[in-house]
DNA sequence: CGCGCGTTTGAGTCGAATCAACTCGAGTGG
DNA sequence: CCACTCGAGTTGATTCGACTCAAACGCGCG
């Protein structure tokens, strides 16, 4: 940790890796300038949590490397995942004082801080940040609404080979599209996969192992997936056929 | 229609009921009189399409009067609510050339719309409209993420209870917060219901059966609803006692 | 009157949850 | 080195809540 966590204290913005998608996407070289004065680095390790739901909340963020989940808690303890956080995804509402879910770093993490109050008023100033953050936004909501519709209509079976269809395209956008099969470690765990999906651990497991018994993925280990046919996936995700071409 | 249209047609933005609350709630007068050039109005009847999804969308409209839904559905036809718009919301996105939902009156409804094109120049132009409707967003992506948990953990009943909770708060903010007793018309059928919150409509039909055996609500009607303790209503959405306090 | 639509109610089924036992692999310490 | 523990994951038996299929209701309307 503390290795990484040098590196990427000196990281100047030019270089970072989300340089071109996270919040500063569209600041020319001034604006980064000022974004490079107020902010600063924070590492977490995985399994910690960064924020609970009610705390104080004096930053707001973006994710560096790592995966962060937003999850909602009912006072009986059943909970649903509603939001998982990639590199260049933002944390933090401009002008709210107390974060309103919980944030967990699921992987080791690093966050790319910044104090609420300067960059709001950063973020008045400067109407590149405010449009990419309403992009982004505007983003976050669409892919809300695709995962209602999974947890509203998806049956158990649909609902995991959405998900894996997810990771997969995001690590398939990475590597070449090789036609040859994808393949990825789960970021999750079989109970994180639940609380993302509306489902429990054992119905996670158990359709799971029947994608694996009937082909569609192949196992190694508990976590690494590969997936010889990409097509043959997302036939049970119940999606149309064609991925719904927006925009 | 033709009543509400034309008085409509003629109305200034300085004596639009959602003035406050919609896009153009922090314009200052000259930018009204910028956007008095762009607008238009038009008027569905109750169950008429807005647009399907996949239509090229020439414009992006806020909502005056009335109630449309946002739908999501799967080849099979099975269907799920992904947003419910009230007076004030606004529809569309910018940068985005056609649409990703369907979108339906589900009552009369007006609506205030402006050609894409111009209202992106405008909007680009004008912080106060991009401000806006960041806030609005963001305003919608917790509505959305609420209404998760609510599809991912919630039993059918809390789901019913929730809905009338929904409901019932938004006419209380209405009229006086009298303690004794909300009452309201349901702007939804139980198919509609249904669709909302990820069941059928059989099951929204006990649902309501039962709450009402229970005394938790009265019907008058199929549509109108009494609640004689909302208390007694919030015990059974199965949410925090106290609604949870943001911002 | 009869038709259609939204709604209610009933009987039976099924998918996912629950409760419980067991496996597997990594880490620990005697 | 091996026994032990511990957490993650798998699998089985059973239960239960919501879905499905089906029938009937009530109300407005031509």
């Amino acid at each position: 940790m503390s290795h990484l966590d040098l590196k990427l204290t000196d990281l100047k913005c030019g270089a970072c890796p989300i340089r071109h998608r996270a919040v500063c996407a569209r600041c020319d070289a001034d604006e980064l300038q000022e974004l490079e004065t107020i902010k600063y680095y924070r590492s977490f390790e995985a399994g910690q949590p960064v924020i609970w739901s009610g705390d104080r909340m004096e930053f707001v963020a973006s994710v560096v490397t790592g995966i962060a989940t937003l999850t909602q808690t009912m006072e009986d303890g059943r909970r649903q995942m509603v939001g998982l956080l990639l590199p260049s995804d933002f944390v933090g509402r401009p002008g709210r004082a107390t974060a309103a879910y919980d944030v967990t770093a699921t992987t080791d993490l690093v966050m790319c801080c910044f104090r609420k109050k300067p960059f709001e008023d950063l973020m008045n100033a400067t109407p590149h940040i405010a449009q990419r953050l309403l992009e982004m936004t505007l983003d976050e909501l669409d892919a809300a609404r695709e995962w209602m519709l999974l947890l509203g209509r998806k049956t158990a079976r649909e609902k995991i080979a959405s998900l894996l269809a997810i990771i997969a395209r995001r690590n398939a956008s990475l590597k070449a599209a090789s036609s040859g099969g994808v393949r990825f470690d789960l970021p999750l765990t079989r109970e994180e996969m639940a609380d993302y999906l509306g489902l429990t651990l054992e119905t996670v497991s158990r359709q799971i192992s029947s994608l694996k018994r009937e082909g569609v993925i192949v196992l190694e280990g508990k976590r690494h997936v590969i997936v010889p046919s990409l097509d043959r996936l997302l036939e049970e995700t119940g999606d149309d056929s064609d991925g719904g071409m927006l925009n």
